[in-house]
DNA sequence: TTATACTTTACCAATTCACTAAAGTTTTAT
DNA sequence: ATAAAACTTTAGTGAATTGGTAAAGTATAA
């Protein structure tokens, strides 16, 4: 489904910001550091920077630019689905290229046309389905942890 | 998902195969050539001997030698699912690097993982529940051909 | 015994991937 | 002002993968 390692760092990326730049209450989203998030999710500061470019090209996320700047969610995470993170960030999502093209096959038509784009929709139906805070939610429950504390005070035993 | 050109070969392939040599009635299934195979689905020779291969590793397909020689299913195809063809052709198939490995991300747990397995589970089901019986009758209706009959004779309009 | 077909191993050019590098630009704290 | 911290943009590159060729060999039926 060609999924590169930009999907998977953005992923982390995303859910790192979801994670740690919740409000608290009502207030505004904090500002979360490049570096911090790189340095938390183990990505090459540099790779980084590349992928939040795209990443806020898509309006996932939004930057501040800065002496104290970063970045933050763009939209609400219950309202970015996981398929938006990764359309976002790769150059075209499908598993061969026959989805990809009206002419794919050989004339006067391709045998599999249909049932590859039954098997595309199919797959992506739960990236679509999915959002962010899901995914977000779920992690920080099973990791019993506080959204708005941080890692190191309460990780479960 | 790390779909190849060898799965979108390996499907037209079975499907091919499927629908040429479908028994008639009660009967053995047909023997087709590889060169009708590799002529009808616009796959280079050479090229689809590897793939032949590695489906009749998995049993998907039986060869049969010397001068009639050719293949057929190795099972019904009702008993073939869309991703034992895929499984046999690649040599491993998940979106990333996550999915396939036990110790993928940053300690002391990475972020992402249970997400990644979560849509990988998702994203396998439709090709678990697929059979290529479903998916080549479903071409066969669309196009109005009679199984055993071939193309040319009765095409729809 | 020969034509036809399948099998196996080896090889390679082109592309893509994942990342690095470097020179900027922008904004804020002081 | 001005320096520090952060984001932006454009190039480039080594390694790995992909998609396909090539060639020599093996097996079987007519």
């Amino acid at each position: 489904m060609n999924l590169t390692s930009k999907s998977r760092y953005a992923l982390k990326i995303m859910m790192d910001l979801a994670h740690y730049s919740a409000p608290p209450s009502d207030q505004a989203a904090a500002i979360v550091r490049r570096s911090d998030i790189a340095r938390r999710q183990g990505i090459p500061t540099e790779y980084l920077d590349q992928i939040m470019i795209r990443l806020r090209s898509a309006n996932l996320v939004e930057s501040v630019r800065g002496r104290s700047g970063g970045y933050r969610l763009g939209r609400a995470a219950d309202r970015i689905t996981l398929w938006d993170v990764f359309a976002a960030v790769e150059d075209g999502i499908y598993p061969v290229e026959c989805v990809a093209t009206e002419n794919c096959g050989f004339a006067p038509s391709c045998i599999t046309h249909d049932a590859w784009s039954s098997i595309f929709a199919a797959m992506r139906e739960p990236l679509v389905k999915t959002t962010l805070a899901e995914a977000t939610d779920k992690w920080a429950d099973e990791h019993r942890m506080c959204p708005a504390g941080g890692i190191r005070e309460c990780r479960g035993s």
